[in-house]
DNA sequence: TATTTTTCCCGAATATACTCCGGCGCATAT
DNA sequence: ATATGCGCCGGAGTATATTCGGGAAAAATA
């Protein structure tokens, strides 16, 4: 079960190179943590298998897709259907500006990060996909000044 | 220069593969999208020299540090000198509890997205880390429910 | 303490993939 | 029609991934 795998020190070291680095070859992390090759292999396939590494994902410059800056809606709902809010968040992530979709208790219920390709296309997005459906109370439509991103994690 | 590199069809089919999965070897990658591996590598080098595929990262199960879930502050902040704002983002993405963290504009001026051992985790990291600071006006602290991501971008 | 068991490492061997290069075909321009 | 450039392919050499057996050290057992 992949609960009840105890990771030492070394696992850890390994998975936070591949976390900064998902290409790395096996070589080299294993060069970087004080192993042979067919050791580190061994520690990155229970790993995998243990479900601790869960995957990895190369990064694209979102300019490539005509993107131009983010935006952020923080979202108010008036009513809390298990069902409705489930399908609402399904919707939401189903569609290609939708960066992340955040589900939160407090004042705001949903916070949605988005990708846009300029103010026009923010607008549209906004009234067509969001403000149209009647059980949101409010939308706060935010510009995203600056974002930044942890991709490595550390112990806490 | 970066920007003027052109991507075709198969361009972007690479990169969604990618996305997807960066660990596809580039003779997988290659068959996917029919093209010889010596071409696909080719191409791959491309987007990588021109600026367009800027890393890939692997995905750790949070459970594996501690985490047991996850919580947003939305915070705002009483001036907005330029300086002191990205000295406190700085600050801020430098915590490890810190997933992401987001300056936008509107009625709140940061959204921070935080990973937490427990709610007491949670109460000491907003009490010592972030609401003693006298520039912030205030703090709304939530409950991650749910959280949806999309990793893989798509055309807009 | 002696013995058993488990855990984890290494090195070698094989399979697989990367990487570069020469050349070909097609589309476009002249 | 001919020339030019671009992108593709296939092959050869090299490097890497992956598997396997065995051995050392630690932990558990008696």
């Amino acid at each position: 079960m992949a609960s009840t795998i105890h990771l030492d020190r070394t696992d850890f070291a390994i998975l936070e190179k591949l976390q900064d680095n998902a290409l790395l070859s096996n070589k080299q992390v294993a060069a970087e943590v004080n192993l042979s090759p067919s050791a580190c292999h061994e520690r990155v396939k229970r790993l995998k298998e243990g479900g601790i590494l869960q995957g990895s994902h190369a990064v694209v410059d979102p300019k490539a897709y005509g993107v131009s800056f983010e935006a952020m809606f923080l979202i108010q709902l008036d009513r809390h259907e298990a069902l409705l809010v489930e399908e609402f968040l399904q919707e939401v992530i189903a569609l290609r500006e939708v960066k992340s979709v955040a589900l939160i208790s407090g004042a705001y219920d949903i916070v949605a990060h988005l990708r846009v390709r300029d103010i026009d296309h923010l607008k549209s997005l906004a009234f067509e996909k969001f403000t149209k459906r009647p059980y949101i109370t409010k939308i706060e439509s935010s510009i995203v000044y600056d974002f930044k991103e942890n991709r490595v994690q550390k112990p806490l």
